[in-house]
DNA sequence: GATCCAACTTACAGCGCTGTAAAGAAGCTG
DNA sequence: CAGCTTCTTTACAGCGCTGTAAGTTGGATC
């Protein structure tokens, strides 16, 4: 009864009271120091001691405190990734590749939102407090270069993106305008020859589709084909619905065009729908090709062919260049092209396959 | 001249080291608790003071470190998000509205990818380290109810989802039952006789789906129609590939239906898919439900219909129980139910439009 | 057997902040 | 103006861990 009552007294010890590292300590009879050892795998241990050791942890129910070890080492492993938004096809996407990147090198991921909002995204670089995470990544879509470089902090910085970088931060990019050269080639190749750009983005500061505009431009003229300002459609905003009015206008406006390349697959996948509601034919009479390559793209109805960034490789060179930073390294900000290709599927099919 | 270097001095030191509390106290000639109770805005300090301590964190740029707060007050002010995969469309969005909602109320973030695999799952509730995150909000789908409970740990703790709970952990999710009946109802009402449930995943032991199936025979027999096994419909896995398989499987098996309620938009995805290449018309010959009300399904072709949880009430409520719990709520686990409804588009019209 | 070395282990001072208790200041009361 | 109360401010001991420098030990060396 008394032995009972002693065990439950005991077990209830265990899960009320946090263990602490010095308690370790005591009922295994060594230093804290030599407990640390034990549970950082240090080297120099005897087996009998780690033995004695782990025993007490074991039976202790010891958990290091993460935040006393942060505090003593001045590193918290965690980042932050901060993006626009969260569920946005693309950046979920990326999300996923970066956590497990950053799992590979011991990280944690904290996902920051900055939802298209310029003052989220200075809140993101004027952090208001220290010591939360070791370093950052940064998808900026509202600040501009020079606010980039004068609010940059002494946490070390990774950009993403295609819109200007400030020279004094590294930066992970695909070649825009590689790319949508490449986009469109390939709808040349088919035989297009009246091909749109979607689009731009009224109020979009930053320029960051101009990279893309540029491509599109030497694509055309590669292929000796006119610039026609009317083919580039603009948008009132970022997402499909308004993708689908440019697209609805530009047809109403009696425009021909037999292809569009997209500026993301939300984009295209608006494209798509306004095409479909007037009757239009995809690939036959429009070709379309989005960029990002997002789940939302893949089943989409036709599929849609789209500009795809390879997203692993672009997380890990991030990580890769962000660690390096946490490690110390110095120096002028770093540009980093990652490779992308071109997922060709139904909505701009290969040549073979269009003879219709 | 040497104004200057000395003006750039001054600059660079406070640039290059971490100014401490302790150094605004000196320069302000306080104590540290004052310029504590400064930054915390606490209301017992004279305006002469405050101003006083305000120039001096403005002029050293002081920025309290969150670690040392941290482990002073044994708060975080963190809390861990765990999900099977954050580019899941439902997962991304939910997200999207958990970290506004934490936001709200002072939380951050930190998401968690279990990948579907027991152990990343376990390693959710066993953490290895403590003083991390206040709570945990967590959407299992490979542990079982007593597997939570035995390894539910100090840590406040909500859950999510369809699948059975221990009592002992609070738990929020849509009447999934209710729901899937409104979603048969409503194919009903269509005219709709040979309804088919997709879908079974080989190898789901949370019986995760088991309320849904529930619902949908409920709504079955509510309409007097028969339960025919062949109508549920098994897929080997969750993408929409396998989806897709299972639907022309279907087909080609020859079993007539002529409305699928669909586990989620990601299945419903495959199916509109697979019966578009079967050249099965939707909704004329079979109509489709999805679930989750995601921008996948918002997308697709035809725009998807999909029962649709409240997200944001969702996470609302997940986070208000969890701040409850954190703020020292004891007792048994509490569970809530948070409204849903039928977000109607083309693949499962209302009444009216379907009368082609 | 004294000396030295390498391999281990320990003691303890921080890391930067907050909570507590207590001191000091200022305003009231009779 | 002593005696109280209330409002401000201070001093300092932790929070739990790690890095450093200073032991301790056992064995190899001459």
């Amino acid at each position: 009864m008394s032995k009972n009552s002693f065990r439950l007294g005991r077990t209830e010890e265990m899960r009320m009271k946090k263990v602490r590292l010095a308690d370790v300590a005591k009922v295994a009879g060594v230093s804290m120091k030599t407990v640390s050892n034990v549970v950082h795998d240090y080297p120099h241990v005897t087996p009998e001691m780690r033995r004695k050791v782990q025993l007490a942890i074991d039976e202790l129910g010891y958990k290091p405190n993460l935040t006393a070890r942060r505090l003593a080492t001045g590193r918290t492993g965690m980042i932050a990734f901060a993006i626009p938004e969260i569920d946005h096809p693309y950046f979920s996407e990326l999300s996923r590749y970066i956590a497990e990147e950053a799992s590979l090198r011991g990280y944690r991921v904290l996902v920051e939102q900055t939802l298209n909002n310029l003052s989220a995204e200075q809140a993101v670089l004027s952090d208001r407090e220290a010591g939360l995470v070791d370093g950052v990544i940064f998808h900026p879509v509202r600040m501009q270069p020079m606010d980039i470089a004068m609010l940059r902090r002494d946490v070390p910085l990774v950009l993403l993106g295609e819109s200007t970088m400030p020279v004094t931060a590294d930066h992970v990019m695909i070649d825009n305008v590689a790319a949508a050269r490449d986009g469109v080639r390939h709808l040349v190749r088919q035989g297009r020859r009246r091909i749109a750009f979607l689009g731009l983005v009224a109020g979009d500061i930053t320029g960051s589709t101009d990279q893309r505009l540029l491509g599109y431009q030497q694509g055309l003229l590669e292929a000796n084909l006119p610039l026609d300002p009317q083919l580039v459609f603009s948008a009132p905003d970022f997402s499909p619905e308004d993708s689908a009015a440019a697209v609805r206008r530009a047809l109403a406006s009696g425009i021909p065009f037999d292809g569009i390349i997209c500026r993301d697959d939300r984009f295209a996948t608006g494209a798509l729908h306004a095409l479909r509601g007037a009757g239009v034919r995809v690939p036959e009479d429009v070709a379309v090709i989005g960029w990002d390559d997002t789940e939302l793209g893949r089943w989409a109805t036709p599929r849609l062919t789209s500009i795809s960034p390879d997203k692993r490789e672009l997380a890990a060179t991030a990580l890769e260049m962000l660690g390096e930073r946490i490690d110390g390294l110095q120096g002028i900000g770093r540009h980093r092209i990652v490779s992308h290709s071109l997922s060709i599927r139904e909505s701009a099919p290969a040549e073979a396959s269009v003879l219709m």
